[in-house]
DNA sequence: TGCAAATACATGCATGACGCATGTATTTGA
DNA sequence: TCAAATACATGCGTCATGCATGTATTTGCA
């Protein structure tokens, strides 16, 4: 019985426990709310618009339907966001083999609004993690590691939660799944 | 020179290493994705409409000039939102013992409808951090204490961080300054 | 005490990002 | 061959938001 109340006790003070979700919840708005201000700072447009142009970057040819599918928006939604990018001087549609696809490539300046707009990301993320030492880095680092690997996906997830990253930089993505296209 | 080398390479595989600020990135596009989800379907407004219900739960008689600035609005932004939420039966405005102030309330039905809105956020991340051991739930939520403890804020940045927190959870709240208000 | 400045909130108007319904062009498949 | 599916475009409405401005109340100061 003292057995069992112990094991209660231990329940609730780690798995019963919601402090590591309220954790994650705060950090996800804190991350949020700087990377956003930051982005705008580098492209002043909002929604999904900086996130296409991350993904765009990373999978150069990208249909707007697959565009729609990696951002989650309408197809509508995402006829205009490239119609956004396209207007900035952004990207360029160019036609596919099939005749009904457009494929989305940046332009040189599109890469350059690509690269500023994923050095403000970091830039933001890291004063977040500032306080940190390299021990707490690395610990940090292996645990999302651990936990985004397991994260129960199917392939279109990891182009959805990727779809801001800097792919260049991890290396292998943690996400399961195939590697995202470069 | 070689121990130099050495130096630096260990830099570049850790301090220099971007891959932490990537996986935050990551994680956090993960978790306002599935939170953004679970919450329109449990509340189906946008913004900060959400968030808002919960800060007014969390400090009731929350002036609205006080909650455009914990939940990152304009001062007409803040205004309509509260309009909504009166429209909508969850919250009412009492006057103030200054006459140009509204103290804002929730009704019992704007209190049930945090309560879905707190779970469903719950949910939502419990799905991601699903795949963790106690070990690593517990190694996690110690390393965002001590990161969130760390991070530079004036006091305003604790109310607008934990505006989407289930405050009767964290004990104490990690973040830096006097305690939330309750 | 009187009055300008500050504060708290409201409102008209515009915008940006979206979704739904629907239309057009192209391809596929039976 | 022709209907169904696919890829994209467009008209229209909505939601959340900001700017400029207006109104009521309070404060500060000469």
């Amino acid at each position: 019985m003292i057995i069992l109340e112990k094991y209660a006790r231990r329940m609730y003070l780690s798995f019963m426990d919601k402090t590591l979700e309220n954790l994650i919840g705060a950090l996800s708005v804190i991350a949020a709310d700087r990377i956003g201000d930051a982005v705008s700072g580098a492209y002043p447009r909002g929604g999904e618009t900086p996130a296409a142009l991350t993904a765009i970057g990373a999978s150069p040819g990208l249909t707007v339907s697959a565009l729609q599918a990696v951002l989650r928006l309408s197809q509508p939604g995402a006829a205009r966001l490239v119609d956004r990018l396209v207007a900035d001087g952004l990207a360029e549609k160019r036609p596919g083999e099939d005749a009904r696809q457009s494929l989305v490539h940046l332009t040189p300046k599109g890469r350059r609004m690509r690269r500023k707009i994923l050095d403000a990301r970091h830039d933001a993320i890291s004063a977040i993690t500032a306080p940190l030492s390299r021990k707490e880095r690395d610990a940090f680092a292996a645990l999302l590691n651990r936990m985004l690997s397991r994260y129960p996906s199917c392939e279109m997830d990891k182009y959805q939660a990727c779809r801001m990253c800097d792919q260049s930089i991890c290396d292998p993505c943690p996400m399961p799944g195939e590697g995202v296209r470069r």
